[in-house]
DNA sequence: CACAATCTTGCATAAACGTGCAAAACGTGC
DNA sequence: GCACGTTTTGCACGTTTATGCAAGATTGTG
């Protein structure tokens, strides 16, 4: 077990949350609440949260889990959502996956585009509640709080009754070997399903999800037709999305 | 549960209000109103608020009265809410439907309580995203931009496979000789789905709200089980609803 | 003034805390 | 291999903190 390890877990807890207890993360982790308490001392020490009885909560202490998870990397994601919503066009049916980067791209939709989109993500569907003329279709299911995003039997039953011209894939991690990949069994299936019934995928990805892989497979690099990165991401870095035909974006 | 949690609600209702008393904060988070004192008295120390008699109040003059004008109807919610939420008990499993009566219903649950909660409605998803203790399930459908919620044939399926033991009906009108009532049919269809596989139905209903029907009948009077309004309403309106079984609850 | 609601204070308790210490894991140099 | 220092972790100890309850003071209301 290496301590970088909960460090990662902790600050992405209190990017999502805003807070972490230091029971849960004795739990999370089975060591014991000692350990804990000195791993959030530690980051509280370099200044990454700020030591609170009971746990730990984020240095800026504003907003919940939606809002916070975008501020980190805001700037980048809303780069990279204005060079994503121009492979959209009008008339077009969407499927918009969960996570901050898809929220982002959702925001970024202007409201002059008629659509028709279908996301399992609360975050993008408030986001596109006021889009008049988007035909907004919620998967059900039941709600992940981890993952901010809706999954189960029922999320998959209705995506296998809709198909889409575009998918806006979220993904834990992104390489050319292993293609789009997620952290959660349950996540992977409902991405699945998506990558299943749609005709063209696009991913969007921060730098920091680049050339890593997590565990649970989700769609093949050369089903990818799309990606969208930095434009300070290395060239060698994509030359093997290329060979897979994938169409590489820079903003 | 962390102090701060509370803090940051204080905030932000100070924020949005001017003011928070401290039998509402008690309730909220399900600690004595010694607690919420004690907190009050804490963020009084910092100078985050004044201390008043009966709670608090925020310490610029200016802070509140910007949202109060959109929603002349918020205050008289939010205590009609406090009364509600009375009726649940933990463990069990409730419907909660569309409307902003509803989502202040939502907003008022308390943390500590063990609950699922199916909803169509993606302001009371929002408002219940946060209750670690709460299982969300989200019912899919086309999101009705007017309604603020989800209807349709794929709403009214996932309705049909579950059971809740408590309903709360967003109504659009409510009198003793039609029950309760709304405006859309679809709206219609989807509450009626819901007073189906409900065991028992709670109404509440906002003082504009009574002895008004729209064309749409969703619930017949005697199937209204509790019905929470206003201390004001006068008690021969309420009358009739007795006849059928109807407990009646003031706030 | 009477009465109820609200508040403060003090106390008890359980949870969370920090510290010191020892065992284990690890690398380093001989 | 072996001796040494460092790091990490869990445990035991005494301390601090948060919370609810009770008792008495204070405030608002009629």
């Amino acid at each position: 077990m290496l301590a970088e390890q909960r460090f990662e877990f902790i600050r992405a807890e209190l990017a999502a949350k805003g807070r972490i207890l230091a029971g849960d993360l004795a739990a999370r982790f089975s060591v014991s609440e000692d350990t804990a308490r000195r791993d959030l001392r530690e980051l509280a020490k370099v200044g990454d949260c700020r030591r609170v009885y009971g746990g730990a909560v984020a240095i800026a202490p504003n907003a919940g889990p939606l809002r916070l998870r975008n501020d980190l990397l805001r700037d980048e994601k809303a780069r990279l959502a204005l060079r994503a919503v121009k492979l959209i066009h009008s008339g077009q049916s969407l499927f918009i996956d969960s996570g901050s980067t898809n929220i982002a791209i959702a925001n970024a939709i202007p409201h002059s585009i008629e659509l028709t989109v279908a996301t399992n993500s609360l975050g993008v569907a408030a986001a596109l509640a006021e889009h008049s003329l988007v035909r907004l279709i919620m998967l059900g299911g039941t709600y992940d709080r981890d993952l901010g995003t809706c999954v189960g039997q029922e999320t998959l039953r209705t995506i296998s009754q809709l198909h889409a011209e575009l998918l806006f894939l979220g993904s834990c991690g992104v390489d050319a070997v292993h293609g789009a990949t997620a952290f959660d069994s349950a996540e992977a299936d409902v991405k699945r399903a998506m990558v299943k019934n749609s005709s063209a995928i696009i991913v969007v990805a921060t730098a920091d999800k680049l050339s890593t892989a997590a565990p649970f497979r989700v769609a093949s690099p050369d089903a990818i037709r799309h990606l969208v990165v930095d434009g300070k991401v290395k060239t060698s870095t994509l030359a093997q999305f290329k060979k897979h035909g994938t169409q590489i974006h820079r903003a």
